[in-house]
DNA sequence: TATATTGAGGACAAGAGAGTCTTAATTCAA
DNA sequence: TTGAATTAAGACTCTCTTGTCCTCAATATA
């Protein structure tokens, strides 16, 4: 459905998110703390500064942080930067062009589940699920 | 969602579904009417017959059929026969052991996403969805 | 029986996604 | 001013999925 950057990415935007005061956190840390490659999460992060949802400082106590507040950030922001449109157009038989015109048999049921994903990652702040990633002792990593 | 495969592999049952008589259809005319690779559809039919949801038959007049009633096998099937159970208990951050404690903060929205998802292809049967395409004049292939 | 037709099976090629590595540019701080 | 820390950028490798190709085995039919 996602894919692993886009997993990435969501991830450290919301422990981004959690973070109290407004200082650059380097990519080091956050990728140590949500146990991915350091690599690979810098270039996934630097996806979102180019998207402008990340900004970042070079040098030391350097790093990044959110570009926007985070009630002003929402789950499809970061999904669209990584994986574009495409997730959202996305049908279950992967004909091209689907739902147009002679949608096949399951657009019926299959559209709704896809419209209620969207609405779901449209409607969900940064800040909404980091609190409630504090609140209810909720995990971002495997352990 | 689906792989690429079960995608073909469930346009290659629908089709299947669809045709009168209990006559073996080659794998060579479904694939041309499906617009698809024939050696690719060949290999994905291919595991379908060993999970018991087709018979085949070699040589002249032979090719493949439905190994049971329409109305006996499910979308569910097929998916399982060969995307395997991983479908079903995919999640959106990609965290392992998902969902059995300490779950996400999205897992309660995410988890009904993916039950209604996993119903959808539990209750529908090839018979009923290959009754719908002839029915409304729904498509199999892009054009 | 001879032959054409078809699926079975495995080796192989191409592509995309995931992940690594190295070097350069920037910036803070001693 | 020097040096260490940090992001930026791009080339590179690995692996898995997708897709191709070729040969073999089976079988209906003439
Ligand atoms: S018509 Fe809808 S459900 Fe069917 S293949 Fe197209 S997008 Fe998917
Ligand atoms: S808790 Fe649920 S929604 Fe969250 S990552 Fe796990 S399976 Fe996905």
């Amino acid at each position: 459905m996602l894919s692993s950057a886009c997993q990435y990415g969501l991830r450290a935007m919301i422990y981004l998110a959690q973070q109290p005061g407004d200082a650059y956190l380097p990519v080091r840390r956050i990728s140590s703390t949500l146990d991915v490659s350091h690599p690979f999460l810098a270039k996934i992060l630097q996806q979102l500064v180019v998207k402008d949802l990340l900004v970042s400082l070079r040098g030391p106590s350097g790093g990044v942080k959110l570009a926007r507040a985070s009630t002003d950030i929402r789950l499809n922001d970061i999904v669209l930067a990584i994986d574009g449109q495409k997730v959202f157009d996305s049908c279950v038989l992967g004909l091209p062009g689907c739902g147009h015109r002679r949608p096949c048999p399951m657009h019926e049921a299959w559209g709704e589940l896809r419209s209620n994903f969207c609405s779901m990652l449209e409607e969900t702040t940064l800040a909404a699920f980091a609190e409630r990633t504090e609140v209810g002792g909720f995990r971002l990593t495997p352990m």
